[in-house]
DNA sequence: CGCGATTTGTGCACGCCTTCACAAGCGCCT
DNA sequence: AGGCGCTTGTGAAGGCGTGCACAAATCGCG
């Protein structure tokens, strides 16, 4: 399954990369660039420079060419980088060069519109199963993926070949959820319940809450609020803000 | 040295708290506390140790209390955090004492789940206005709200006090929507649109994009496979990686 | 009433990340 | 061919966040 031989550049094999500890920071930020990248490259340019690239991600141009130079990117100075070259490497390094394979558990009011959604094939992935517990639920077909009881998952992941398993359940099946995942082999779970997984060693979760995100966003209205009523004018910019590109 | 002054007991106005800046990685984790507590006020607990806690939110006990120091919290020493005391206290920072009214545009696959979330209700917030662009999607009513055209926006946010808009658009419309929802006096937007968008000092905006979570997780997958093919057996744990807790 | 067990609050050191500023490199134009 | 302007890549500095280790504080118990 690991794949390592790739002449990502073409027509020039190089080295593999056998590429560095990139910093986690740096990584977060690659896929962001890939988007604008697409999109820069959907316009029409072949080319663009740092500060393009930078507006176009919201981010600073330091830090994006900084970025880039960690995965030994080939820009060119004077010019900029090449869009396309650039969306190979970047590719290459997320691992998006092989089509990942997701199964979904939890195929309730958010399982649905996940299962959906068009930005995750887009975007260098492709969800094989979906699992649901409630017998209704299993046996229904939803984009041409049927629903299939969560106890065929060790069996069906593997069959699959998933390597990514989301959860969309209530939190309080989620651990259960979860050591199922891991026992079925998958070693990367993104998980929207709202609770702590434990997994062991060699697993990585990732987790989206909604509410932590309002949450974020109330403290910062509440402090917003706080100043406005005091003096000192200072436009306080908060955290999540973005600066950026017209189209 | 900071203000502790701060009649968060339960009847006592007092001053307000003016309170200080709280680092940005504090406020990002008051919310992980805030349902971590929740879940042990309803276990029956009163009290919790930095340790206990810590656990059940998944981080460092140092850390944590380090972050309730942040913002002058009552533990006692010995004994622990007043469970009850800690959820007031947090929930009066992250400013969730008011019920804050959410505008949700973009009534969609995501738009549909978002809208009958019941985990927005349970933890502050309340969904007060539903937008479409869409006229078959205008007058449709979804959990006791009837979805509103977009262009009455700026007349319904402001009479129904909208606080927080979220925007579940495709990415096209994306920067409309903001445009409008800043109009209409809106100052903390969730975008779930996967593009950048501009807004205004003062305008806090938060992004959450299904598909960079995959490519982190693709990443780090990648580099697994990478390294057991290697030499050198580190067991490399990612960076979403969590720890803790039993139930 | 005093002592030991327990737990908080925090000073400090370390490492990561961000940002500035600039030399080196590249292409284009004359 | 040479110079000029533009852009990359990076050294260095500063700030932020993390985690350790310990002193201070509190409670329960004898
Ligand atoms: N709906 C949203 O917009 C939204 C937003 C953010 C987070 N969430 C979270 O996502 C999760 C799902 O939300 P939802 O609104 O879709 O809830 P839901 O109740 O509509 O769906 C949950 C689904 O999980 C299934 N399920 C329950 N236990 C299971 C198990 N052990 N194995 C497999 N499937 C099981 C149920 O049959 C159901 O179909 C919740 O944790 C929720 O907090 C939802
Ligand atoms: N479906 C998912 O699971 C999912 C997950 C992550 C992110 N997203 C993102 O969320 C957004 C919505 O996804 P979706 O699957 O619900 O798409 P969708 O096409 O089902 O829904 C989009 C809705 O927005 C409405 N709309 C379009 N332009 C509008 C405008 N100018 N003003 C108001 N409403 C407008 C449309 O009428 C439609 O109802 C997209 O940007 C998508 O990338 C979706």
């Amino acid at each position: 399954m690991s794949q390592q031989r790739h002449g990502s550049t073409p027509g020039e094999p190089g080295a593999v990369p056998a590429f560095p500890d990139l910093p986690e920071a740096t990584v977060a930020r690659l896929p962001e660039y890939l988007r604008a990248l697409h999109n820069l490259g959907e316009a029409g340019a072949d080319t663009v420079s740092s500060e393009g690239l930078a507006a176009a991600a919201g981010v600073n141009s330091a830090k994006l060419r900084k970025d880039l130079s960690h995965l030994g990117s080939y820009g060119t100075r004077g010019v900029g980088y090449d869009v396309a070259l650039l969306i190979e490497q970047i590719e290459f390094v997320l691992g998006l060069d092989q089509r990942r394979a997701v199964g979904l558990v939890g195929i309730g009011n958010l399982g649905h519109a996940l299962a959906g959604y068009d930005g995750f094939v887009s975007r260098g992935f492709k969800i094989v199963a979906l699992f649901d517990a409630d017998p209704d639920k299993v046996g229904e077909r939803i984009h041409g993926l049927t629903v299939r009881h969560i106890d065929e998952l060790g069996k069906v992941a593997s069959e699959e070949n998933v390597a990514i398993g989301v959860i969309a359940t209530p939190a309080g099946a989620a651990q259960a959820v979860a050591d199922e995942l891991v026992a079925a082999g998958v070693t990367s779970i993104l998980n929207f319940a709202p609770c702590v997984l434990s997994v062991p060693p060699g697993v990585d979760v990732r987790k989206v809450d909604l509410a932590i995100e309002l949450q974020i966003l109330s403290f910062h209205e509440h402090r917003k609020a706080s100043l406005t009523a005091l003096p000192g004018g200072r436009s306080a910019t908060g955290a999540g803000n973005q600066e950026a590109v017209g189209s």
